[in-house]
DNA sequence: GGGCATATATGTCAAGTGCATCTATCAGAC
DNA sequence: GTCTGATAGATGCACTTGACATATATGCCC
């Protein structure tokens, strides 16, 4: 069984090979996605191909700017599957894009076929799974066969490098608030944190850098701003 | 500039799709994996090519048995990257394969062109980057370009997922003891583990089952074997 | 100036981790 | 049979980490 593949010339199939974006950023307290909204109505995620001379990251770049501009955002791979068919196999590699503080609002406001959906995450922990998408009305929505799974895996990713690497700060604007960022730790993790006990785990990694400025336009006492030291990916 | 790409028709340029594959197993308490010996002599992770009704994960399979049968492995999906070309794009997608025990003897020992190779880690933590390769008797290798970030990648996910996973456990036979699982941890920490508190913190977790068996041919106190009971992948 | 909502700091307690030490159990030497 | 060596497995304790509660500080609004 295995003499049957020894020594044999490997040819690669040709595959055609997509490219899905997830944009992903945190909207009142809750992690959201924009959907395109195709001429089916049926919602999925912003897909494209891959195109001659591309690195898959300027590939993906380039997808999430036409169908989502959304400006800066921190790209990071998730995932690749195949699609199997009789003639040519379809390949679609996931990438997730984070995108910080309001970044959403620009492209939502322009004439793009773009929807603004929750995530729900009906998992605790790193069990992983499927999540539930729905508008911000609490509506629920039906996804593209697959996207479900592929979100989950999103999610799954950023709950697991949240607190070792530095993929939340992707989420908030240059300079945020402690309370900010504490924000996106709990709507990532599904979880509400301690106060204290969260404001000196951020301190002691020493990534952050006090401003000295403080916000403004607040009712109350005003927070420091704060700024992210340490390199975005890793 | 966006406009240039908005409404287009993206179709998916037609690529090369190959499957990289990296048989991984601790051999004398160190990371070590296994390299195929082309006739360049050059050393070059297993790799072929996606064939026609193939998912990635059936395809990783399928490489890794003909280039490098070690039996049994837990296979993840690792990373995925392509090599932009004038004419056609090839993608690489590489997988990860964690080998049991001893499973490296049987390959080596057939006629396969295969060599044994150890990883040497030379950051600490989660930090990443590039790993060295080194003979067991601990003369320094050069890998294929590239070979080494993938490597380096490999030991990244394995640290990352080691203690909230299980990926451990797919490195050792169906009954380990606890001294076994703590070697494993160790060899892909790269650290020393205090005994007590690893013991007590493998137990904690439910994880483990005590067989009842003990570990034999030892000329001092045989240490009691163990079985994983939850899932592997998760 | 007083009320209010939040930021920021402190104090206390439980849980987890690291380390040293003790006991148990095998094979082999004598 | 007894002793010795080596490692498994268990126990006790200092220290660190984190959650939780509480107190103080500081801005706007009335």
């Amino acid at each position: 069984m295995q003499d049957m593949f020894k020594g044999a010339p490997m040819s690669s199939l040709p595959a055609e090979v997509d490219i899905a974006v997830i944009p992903m950023s945190i909207v009142d307290g809750v992690p959201a996605v924009l959907l395109a909204n195709g001429a089916g109505a049926e919602l999925a995620l912003p897909t494209g191909g891959l195109m001659a001379g591309e690195t898959l990251e300027s590939a993906a770049l380039r997808i999430l700017q036409a169908q989502a501009p959304v400006g800066a955002a921190y790209l990071e791979q998730l995932y690749s599957f195949a699609t199997p068919a009789a003639g040519r196999t379809a390949i679609t590699i996931a990438y997730v894009a984070l995108v910080p503080g309001d970044g959403f609002a620009a492209p939502l406001r322009g004439g793009e076929q773009l929807v603004l959906v929750e995530v729900g995450v009906p998992w605790a922990g790193e069990a992983g799974g499927r999540v539930d998408v729905c508008t911000p009305g609490g509506e629920p929505l039906a996804l593209v066969a697959g996207d479900a799974d592929i979100l989950g895996q999103a999610m799954l990713r950023l709950r697991g490098k949240l607190d070792y690497s530095g993929v939340g700060f992707a989420l908030l604007p240059g300079r945020f608030t402690l309370r900010q960022l504490q924000d996106v730790h709990e709507a990532i993790l599904g979880v509400r944190l301690n106060k204290p006990a969260f404001r000196r785990r951020m301190l002691d990694k020493g990534w952050l850098e006090a401003t000295g400025e403080r916000e403004t336009g607040a009712s109350f006492r005003p927070a420091e701003l704060y700024r992210f030291l340490a390199p975005k990916g890793a």
